[in-house]
DNA sequence: GTCCAACCTGTATC
DNA sequence: AGATACAGGTTGG
């Protein structure tokens, strides 16, 4: 299915694909290529318009809309973030950069697979699972792979998940997909609850166990932020953080600063986690996850 | 509540 | 060359 997309408002689609929140995407001879809603996509922006060939009729402009969020005023989103001269900055260099909407299971399961690594070797990571696990797509000649659903990860044995160069995050990948599976998480009720509810809930113990093994907060912002319109969700991780407490060292108090002085193996503790979240949401208000999503791709570029 | 070592593995750096 | 550091954190003590 082929179609074109008007998108008349600001909209970067490369900014948006390379910014690490989504990790599937490949730019191939000028076209990206991803793999949603079970069948490929392929996209392309020329000027205000989005070029699109789907493999489904599932994948049509309505679904694109959503998936990239076209709906939303990024002017209006922007102009409320717009605290400052750092801010400022990254919105200016990386304009029409926006937040995708991501299907979710497979966004908690690759933010899952996130912790400890980097984005080369996430992107390695899922790309094995679905290689290994996930259904066959045939798109223009060339085999793809769905991202595999809950209940294929979660019959599949820990050391073929490891054998996909998962390491300690297997185990953690098997359990989650059981959880979702056996609808001890439920996304739909999930998505009925407001962003601080929602965090505690994707971090919760039920009687002493964890629900969702291996997913602490910085993992349930990622999964709020990117598939759950939790726009105030602020993913920290050591980017981010080093970039807070470049710009912003006002914000923190001192024995953060000293904390997260750089240099120092960064490892931020439940505790700071919490409190620097609390202080940068309340900073930028309601649409914080962009301005993490810009200061993030500030902060890789080389920040300021 | 807090701190801390341990955790898989690929890649960079010395 | 072989060791060490570090990466989009989390767990269990």
């Amino acid at each position: 299915m082929e179609f074109t997309i008007g998108i008349g408002s600001p909209f970067s689609l490369e900014y948006t694909l390379e910014s690490g929140q989504a990790f599937r995407w490949q730019n191939k001879g000028g076209w990206w290529y991803g793999i949603v809603s079970g069948g490929v996509l392929k996209v392309k922006q020329e000027g205000d318009t989005l070029r699109c060939v789907s493999s489904s009729d599932l994948i049509d402009s309505a679904f694109v809309r959503r998936y990239f969020r076209l709906d939303v005023e990024l002017e209006k989103v922007l102009s409320s973030i717009m605290k400052d001269d750092t801010i400022a900055l990254a919105v200016q260099k990386f304009y029409g950069l926006r937040l995708i909407r991501q299907e979710r299971w497979e966004c908690l399961a690759s933010f899952l697979l996130a912790t400890n690594s980097n984005i080369p070797r996430i992107k390695k990571m899922v790309q094995a699972v679905c290689a290994r696990f996930g259904e066959p797509l045939q798109f223009e000649g060339t085999e793809y792979r769905a991202f595999p659903k809950p209940e294929v990860l979660a019959e599949a044995t820990v050391s073929d998940l490891r054998a996909c160069g998962l390491g300690y995050r297997a185990p953690f990948l098997k359990h989650v997909a059981a959880s979702v599976e056996e609808g001890r998480v439920d996304f739909s009720e999930l998505s009925l609850l407001d962003y601080e509810e929602a965090r505690e809930a994707l971090v919760e113990e039920l009687r002493g166990e964890k629900l969702l093994l291996g997913v602490g907060p910085k993992v349930a912002d990622c999964v709020l932020l990117y598939s759950f319109d939790k726009d105030e969700a602020f993913p920290i991780d050591i980017w981010i953080a080093r970039q807070v407490v470049r710009s912003y060292p006002k914000l923190l108090d001192p024995g953060m600063i000293l904390k997260l002085a750089p240099k120092r193996r960064v490892k931020i503790g439940r505790g700071d986690y919490d409190r620097i979240s609390s202080i940068v949401r309340s900073y930028f208000g309601p649409y914080a996850g962009y301005a993490q999503q810009y200061l993030f791709m500030l902060a890789r570029s080389g920040g300021s």
